[in-house]
DNA sequence: TATAGCACTATACCAAAGTATAGTGTATAT
DNA sequence: ATATACACTATACTTTGGTATAGTGCTATA
């Protein structure tokens, strides 16, 4: 754990000197408000797997289809939709015939991109985790 | 935007030279069922709002039910409980007459920081962006 | 002419997440 | 004896996220 990080801890833990709940909710609400705009955004089962997807560059609707290989149409352009109304992604329609319509990352959707490394950093060492402890039970057992 | 970020990003960008979605998929699978392991964790409205008010120290039940002001008391214990289970929390039960029980921060729990940290910073940065947007559009018209 | 591909939309449905309200057993305070 | 605090649990309900299946209007290809 880096210096950074353990004073920012430190912070924390020293800013509750019995203070009343209420008043330490009050104190973040500003950042917990924030943090579950952020969730609300990119929570749920494709989001995340749409903007990693689209990280590699543009894609057409049938090849996000191929993809993510479980997704239904329905919401493949329902997320898409979402994405697009929070400026993460731009659609570009081609006017040939028959339509040829691709999705990519926005610019503003490329600042998304330290929470992905953030959030595979954290799953990945979780999933460690896990199978350490699993190991120990089985030695144990 | 940092150069690490940046290089990244080349990275995801070059990645792509005309592979197959599919292949693509396969190429980042792990990297995705990580990430999706990390939200299924930290998703919803309660879990990260419990996590960082218990960065500051430890609390009583019913100070958290203070300090959430909206929390149902049965949403409380099973957000409580999940996280409890998921290692991020340690629940001590004095047994004091009342019994008297706490919730606090697993070191575990500790290694959230970094992700509540950069989801605040995005969330609070997406609020400003749209804010900027809505002047924008207002001084036009 | 028939078939398949494209980029969707419509409708109905199901399960999980979250809410609202009430109740439990214990103990102290009056 | 009554009321209150504590840390919950039970039950029923609503909302949201996601699935399943079918269908649309277009065009290129055999």
């Amino acid at each position: 754990m880096d210096k950074e990080l353990q004073s920012k801890i430190e912070e924390f833990k020293s800013y509750r000197v019995d203070k009343p709940p209420l008043e330490i909710f009050e104190h973040y609400k500003d950042e917990l408000r924030a943090m579950q705009d952020a969730l609300d955004i990119i929570s749920g089962r494709w989001k995340m797997q749409i903007i990693a997807l689209l990280c590699n560059g543009e894609f057409r609707y049938s090849e996000l289809e191929k993809g993510l290989p479980k997704i239904s149409p329905r919401m493949l352009s329902k997320e898409l939709k979402d994405l697009e109304i929070n400026e993460l992604v731009v659609r570009k329609v081609y006017d040939s015939l028959p339509v040829k319509v691709t999705y990519k990352l926005a610019d503003y959707g490329y600042t998304l991109v330290p929470l992905i490394i953030e959030l595979t950093n954290w799953g990945k060492a979780h999933r460690e985790k896990i199978i350490q402890e699993n190991k120990r039970k089985h030695n144990k057992v």
